[in-house]
DNA sequence: TAACTGAACTGTACGGGACAGTACAATTGA
DNA sequence: TCAATTGTACTGTCCCGTACAGTTCAGTTA
């Protein structure tokens, strides 16, 4: 495969195949058959999965995959780096957290059942995203091979929301509602407690289980107010 | 590949290739050196890699891959497996935490320095074990191709030291030293504060940062013991 | 509206190369 | 002596990428 990559010039007969592909209504319709059941295929089987299988999964001609891009590591490269900006533009695929809720939280009770309730959507966005889950194991697998990818995955991976989360933090220390010394540590706390559990164990197949994910959602939103409340004025 | 192995009978007249391989001192020294040369490979390659580069790296011929393990399945699983277990025969490559300090622990600021101490030993572990995360990451990205690894590797990963350091916490428990309603969801949360995340931003490849993960070690253990610290008898 | 035009698409087939697994005769070593 | 090992060469297969001849489609002109 490296050697292919190798060829100086890469002259085709059948198109430039290089920065631009084909233009019109038609080829974009096409175009973005082929992202698609590349995206499915490649999320499913790997890099090894073959050009022929993508072209017919897309219901397509394979001269067509190659007049759009010119090899099957642009295709790969283009197809992952897509998905890896994708789970921004939208709010994700399950819902993130509800984080106004938690700044406009009233009083430790609300802020509690606040947090606990952030801490379920969490868990079910990270359970119901087997598709973010692939994603990050076909990158870190084929990492070494395309390493343009460590340029866009370092934006994304988990902490692709932890502005987000930093922000909504701040706003409760700001108010006097927590007491933070150190943001950067506090926000991957929260993570670590209610999100990477249930990362850890669903990357590896092993499940954690309902009732068991609920305790510690429940225990960690607990852990997590009593670390950082502030100590009542004496 | 798959409807290679399909084959109902793969008898093939070079050798057995079955339950029993070559015998005798030297066989041992070469399926060693396979077994060492395949185990590298596939961590650093993946699947993909040819039986030829497998041979050549452990100085054998081909033929002498095919007489110890009938196929490159074959081959990949028992590397594959073994390399799962052995993490556990030994102590670990980089040395897990001192457990034994944590349960000799006198006074809350002893217990609070052993916890700290620990964390950064799993830090340590964790940070240091290249080959384990390999090894994570191929398992994850093969397992719909190998069904068989799933149960070899249920019985491992993060929850492979569990009942250790659940032990360990038991005793802090009954001892009076820790107040722990729920010690499942206690050494869960000791993992998430101390290990996971080194795990996850390991795995992924982004860097934590020497300085950012004393932090977050020294207030997970703060934080952690805040939370399971008997409140003092009025 | 209808004919025209050129780009995009299709289907098939092929070259070049890599790889799994085998055959076989020669060689090594306990 | 005899099992294990080696080196080479081979078969069959799969796959990337391309060639080519014919077909569809979108936009333009008359």
């Amino acid at each position: 495969m490296d050697d292919k990559a190798a060829k100086p010039a890469p002259t085709g007969t059948t198109g430039p195949a290089g920065p631009t592909g084909p233009t019109g209504p038609r080829a974009a319709r096409k175009r973005q058959a082929v992202v698609r059941a590349a995206r499915d295929l490649f999320l499913r089987e790997g890099f090894g999965v073959g050009m022929d299988a993508i072209a017919a999964e897309a219901g397509v001609s394979k001269v067509t995959v190659y007049n759009h891009f010119g090899s099957k590591e642009a295709l790969f490269t283009a197809v992952v780096a897509g998905a890896l900006d994708e789970p921004l533009a939208d709010g994700g695929p399950a819902g993130g957290p509800d984080l106004a809720r938690l700044v406009t939280a009233e009083g430790p009770d609300e802020l509690k059942a606040a947090l606990t309730e952030a801490g379920r959507a969490w868990g079910r966005a990270v359970r119901a995203d087997a598709e973010g889950r692939a994603l990050r194991t076909l990158v870190a697998t084929e990492l070494h091979r395309f390493p343009e990818l460590g340029r866009a995955w370092h934006a994304h991976g988990p902490a692709g929301h932890h502005p987000a989360v930093a922000d909504a933090l701040r706003t409760l220390a700001d108010r006097g509602t927590l007491d933070i010394p150190d943001l950067e540590v506090a926000v991957l706390q929260l993570y670590s407690l209610l999100v990477f559990p249930q990362m850890v164990f669903e990357q590896y197949g092993t499940e954690l289980g309902e009732e068991l994910g609920e305790r510690l959602v429940v225990d960690g939103a607990e852990m997590f107010l009593r670390r950082y409340s502030p100590a009542p004025a004496p």
